[in-house]
DNA sequence: TCGGTGGTTTACGTTTACGTCAAGAAGGAT
DNA sequence: ATCCTTCTTGACGTAAACGTAAACCACCGA
């Protein structure tokens, strides 16, 4: 039952951050490790919570953003307006996630036409190459 | 044939930004309209590209990003060694978007958990006000 | 002729997300 | 005891992406 922890620099290592950037998190208030004495001590949750800020950033959400996404994600039960509230603002990021998928599709669609005049202009210079 | 033109305030309003970041996206070498004297005049062709900025921000790409991405759309033939780096580039580019979309896959299954939890608790509270 | 309306450049301000020292405390090895 | 490593808290610096304000043309209708 000897729940893991972390080291600063361990998830630093792990995850291909630097410390300062955790630090900066914790001040923003997207995660509080628990201390012993100053030294910060790191659960497997605060890695998931850290994980989950790399991938907001990953598809372009703010800190802020990523800060919602995590109180979503907590357990600390508030009452009933805050919980619809709380629903609103899923369904709002759903269809950002929605908008985000079509953006995705577009820009592969672009990245092939790209492709495909690229490699239709290497044809061409080969075959004047051949002559 | 009357090629349709726009003024930096048409372009503005119909996609919803400043006239100030359309200029500044010009300084930044995303875009080059013509000009009448002092005056911008944006082509339809100038509209597109505007468009593909606004979709690559909504993806979290920089505008430096969005600047390669212009560049690999346009049909400004380079040598070969520039044409293979630009395959390089859209490869790259391509499994960029396909990490994005594991991201928001991954996204929506939590926002998936974070809403039963909602619900489950917005259950209990109309039960215990049921009584 | 005069007052908008819409365009321009220049320039400084602001927010976000950290980077980069500096200075110090704590524990372990020699 | 001293040195090394790893941690800590400031505090200032910086790049990106504009916002905002000033000061200036140019035309157009009343």
């Amino acid at each position: 039952m000897s729940s893991q922890t972390y080291s600063i620099s361990d998830l630093a290592r792990e995850l291909d951050i630097t410390t300062r950037a955790i630090r900066f998190y914790e001040e923003q208030g997207l995660l509080s490790p628990e201390r012993r004495g100053q030294e910060r001590i790191y659960s497997p949750r605060d890695k998931v919570t850290l994980k989950l800020i790399l991938r907001g950033k990953r598809i372009g959400f703010s800190l802020a953003e990523c800060r919602e996404l995590i109180e979503l994600y907590d357990p600390s039960g508030g009452n009933t307006k805050q919980l619809n509230s709380m629903l609103a603002k899923i369904s709002e990021r759903r269809e950002q996630l929605e908008q985000q998928l079509l953006d995705i599709e577009q820009m592969k669609l672009e990245l092939d036409t790209a492709e495909e005049r690229c490699v239709q202009a290497l044809e061409q210079t080969l075959k004047s190459q051949a002559v």
